[in-house]
DNA sequence: CAGCATTGATAACACCGTTGCGCTACACTG
DNA sequence: CAGTGTAGCGCAACGGTGTTATCAATGCTG
């Protein structure tokens, strides 16, 4: 049996992929790593290997779920102007965590009992706050928004998002809800609330 | 050894009881029918006479958790005016939150991997929304809040005060922030948001 | 008072994450 | 280019989990 380089690369990421297709195919539950090694044809032993337990795994998919959401957020046309580019943001954080809700769930809202982020990891989920936070001190700073505290304003609008993408993907809403419709509406009286 | 009469009122209570502890104590990993079962000086087969099943007895921890939120939100003092009123609804949302924690995970966010609420104690949790369906109907209809469907309204307010305590929860928000002092501020800038 | 249904204790099953052992194929040293 | 140390990882075991088949003991019912 030919024997990969050193920290095998190629292993590592069939491992990830496959751990990212069993949890969105049947949830966190599934993710067990007897099965993910099996399905890859490697040992569960491979995966201490690499990544050192399931936890730190799943850091992996963390970080993932990240770097996804930050090219989304990249992605995103802001105008200037602070009242649409908040509810511009808060679309591309729905649309985010639908495309991937099972590493949103992972993310934000402890999906996998055991786990919490890495320092390193942590630290990268705080930077995806910055765009927001930008947005709401140009609002505040330019007299948009009222005189508070731009931290506060903006943790208030993370909130409001994740509040209502958790109750959506939790299936929390009622069933002839029809998230789509309101979504924006609700981000904009969100946004002019916080109108001088 | 003496036999209690069927179906052991006390052995549930007792259960129960030990298994609010122990989610409290240790979050949702830690409760594990046999640790659940040892303490109470039972075998895990009760669980399974009584409850059913993990799930169901989970069931039970969802619908002691609603009962307990809708004491706290019937003891609110609700002043008729709506804007006032969503601001404490959404103040009595957090402190019942922070009095049960690990109740809220479970009610709220998937926080036991194979839990679902069976039919009647969803109706349970949705029932908990009344309230503010009511103030927000009778906003919309007196012309305080904008002439919007009301359930838009009340589901908006509702992800805005879980997605906020969620965060907090979770410990998802910098360390340097107070919740306490911003939590009312952004509350009442939601409300107002809605105003016509 | 006899028979029956039910409770729940014992022990097994299948699965989980994790780890000690040991082999083996690579990477480095000379 | 040969020899050797070591890192990757397969095997098998350990202790834990939820769940269930078996069955003795018990309280209720006829």
């Amino acid at each position: 049996m030919p024997r990969p380089k050193t920290h095998d690369e190629a292993l590592r990421v069939k491992l990830l992929d496959r751990a990212g297709e069993l949890l969105s195919a049947e949830g966190p539950k599934a993710l067990s790593l007897r099965k993910l090694a099996a399905d890859v044809e490697t040992s569960t032993t491979a995966v201490y290997s690499l990544f050192g337990s399931k936890p730190d795994l799943v850091n992996a998919l963390y970080v993932e779920g990240f770097r996804r959401f930050q090219t989304r957020t990249d992605a995103a046309r802001l105008t200037g102007d602070p009242v649409e580019d908040l509810v511009r943001l808060g679309l591309v954080y729905r649309t985010s965590a639908l495309a991937d809700p099972h590493l949103y769930s992972i993310m934000f809202t402890k999906a996998v009992p055991g786990f919490e982020p890495n320092d390193e990891a942590a630290a990268l989920g705080r930077a995806n706050l910055a765009p927001l936070e930008t947005t709401v001190r140009a609002g505040v700073e330019s007299g948009v928004f009222a005189d508070v505290d731009p931290g506060v304003i903006a943790v208030s609008c993370w909130g409001f998002v994740h509040g209502l993408v958790s109750l959506e993907l939790n299936g929390n809403l009622p069933s002839e809800f029809s998230v789509g419709d309101a979504y924006e509406t609700a981000l904009r009286a969100n946004a002019n609330g916080w109108r001088r």
